[in-house]
RNA sequence: GGAGGGAUGCCAGAGCGGACGAAUGGAACGGUCUUGAAAACCGUCGUGGGCUUGCUCACCGUGGGUUCGAAUCCCACUCCCUCCGCCA
């Protein structure tokens, strides 16, 4: 949520920032008037409320006076007041009903740094990186052995089954097997080791609340995008952003703690209501995939810092598989509802020759932190809310694709990288089944 | 799933219709004393909202209700504990 006390002070300000990616001006304006609307109703029913209390006092004495009839005449003022009280009461929650539905539909600031624009299309390439470009190498070139997407690749090795995944779940709920499951998990087991040394490794449920969910934005803006579990109340996570957010929710955190830094990897499940066709084939867009979390809780000085270390990782084991990648700057328009500033990371896949979006590295301000209640003390005792930053390192699924398609052989086998060797018992090599 | 017990401030824990935002103890912080420390003693010690910055309102697991008045009574729900059942 945006903050009220800013819009109040500065609703020019709320209007143009938040217009740069799209939120209409008269909406801000509802919210402003609703606002003044809201304490002026509660202004009205906290005054009769007092009154009452006083009141309710002095029957109280008379009582104990053995003043009867006192007693009655000031219960029955009391009473009346109290239906008033009641009225105004009613509507100052309704009021206050409205105000909560607009703040919580409200996208959050964006950061001046982040470009303009109003959708992908504007987003700002920042650099690129591939293997051997520090040596002056220039972007490579890709053999005809490596134009095969990774659908037909997994066929072929036997380590990606999609029809069966297709037969357990319906389509895009990829099925991986043998060598194919191994490297998924090879790869979780790989980066949450990596990590290791700054973020504490957290396994949370896969299935969060309602109150979880709108911590971090997620409801009610993406409602279509999720998967509900209606009988028990519950959402399966899109990320582990959505339960690392919650940990420390309604709690006030010791500035001598922060950052508190924590990584996950969990199931991230997307409905991707509405996708189809050319961009969700094989594992391009799926319903469920791994991903590792990388998620601080800061004050707002270290924030830039913990932004650029989490990007930083994400980077770092891009490069450790020798992925070719690029980092896109947000535009505006283009940043997700919570966030005030993202970089993108998106991996080179030469199968499907395209760029796949494997990380986003967000800071999301007190945004987040507002909904879910996080703050800290500060060493004079005064309270601030903490600001949140997250960033996937990385997205597996996507990853998978990218590393069978730019490590496959002219004799059709895949070499994988060595760094993975560990977590793969030593065998690098992925062969046609006999 | 069944039966019973519980949920109060940083922690423990009292309060069970009337001045209760809440006793008491501990922790923490500041001070006195001390060469220093400990002990002792004194003081401070929840969060948020509103507005005329001194007042006011809300919060005792959550949501309703009863009442002039609710931490306290009633109803529903959630979570925790004990026992039984089931079970990876």
């Amino acid at each position: 949520m945006i903050d009220l006390v800013q819009l109040r002070k500065e609703p020019d300000v709320v209007r143009a920032a938040l217009g740069r990616r799209g939120v209409s001006p008269a909406l801000v304006d509802e919210l402003v008037t609703i606002d003044v609307e809201h304490r002026r109703l509660l202004q009205e029913a906290e005054r009769l409320r007092a009154e009452i209390k006083s009141l309710s006092r002095q029957v109280g004495d008379a009582r104990r006076a053995h003043d009867t009839q006192r007693a009655e005449e000031l219960s029955a003022v009391s009473r009346e007041l109290g239906e008033e009280e009641a009225r105004a009461g009613a509507d100052a929650d309704a009021v206050a009903d409205r105000l909560r539905e607009i703040w919580l539909s409200l996208p959050n600031l964006p950061s001046p740094d982040a470009p303009d624009g109003v959708d992908e299309h504007d987003n700002v390439e920042v650099r690129r990186w591939w293997r051997g470009l520090e040596d002056g190498a220039g972007f490579p070139e890709f053999g005809p052995h490596q134009r095969v997407p990774h659908w037909d690749v997994g066929r072929e090795l036997g380590i990606l089954d999609l029809e069966a995944g297709a037969k357990l779940a319906g389509s895009m709920f990829p099925l991986f097997r043998g060598a194919g499951s191994r490297l998924i998990r090879a790869l979780g087991a790989f980066a949450l080791d990596r990590h290791a040394d700054a973020y504490e490794e957290i396994r949370p449920p896969t299935f969060a609340l309602t109150e979880t969910m709108q911590s971090t934005g997620h409801l009610p803006k993406s409602v279509d995008d999720m998967y509900a579990i209606e009988r028990d109340g519950l959402w399966a996570i899109p990320t582990a952003e959505v339960p690392l957010t919650s940990m420390h929710r309604g709690e006030i955190l010791e500035e001598s703690r922060l950052p508190v830094r924590m990584t996950a990897l969990t199931p991230c499940f997307r409905r991707e209501a509405g996708a189809a066709g050319r961009d969700t084939r094989g594992l391009l867009r799926v319903h469920e995939f791994d991903k590792v979390e990388l998620f601080a809780y800061c004050t707002p000085d270290q924030a830039p810092a913990a932004h650029a270390d989490i990007l930083e990782r994400a980077e770092g084991l891009l490069r450790e598989l020798g992925l070719t990648y690029r980092l896109l700057d947000l535009c505006a328009g283009d940043l997700g509802t919570s966030s005030a500033r993202t970089i993108d990371l998106e991996v080179y896949s030469p199968g499907v020759d395209r760029w796949l979006e494997v990380s986003s590295v967000s800071w999301f301000r007190d945004y987040q932190s507002r909904r879910a209640n996080v703050r800290y003390r500060r060493a004079d005792g005064t309270t601030a809310l903490v600001h949140t930053v997250n960033g996937s390192a990385l997205a597996w699924a996507r990853i998978w694709a990218a590393l069978v398609e730019t490590y496959r052989q002219p004799d059709g086998s895949v070499e994988l990288p060595a760094v993975l060797a560990p977590y793969l018992g030593g065998r690098t090599t992925i062969t046609r089944p006999a």
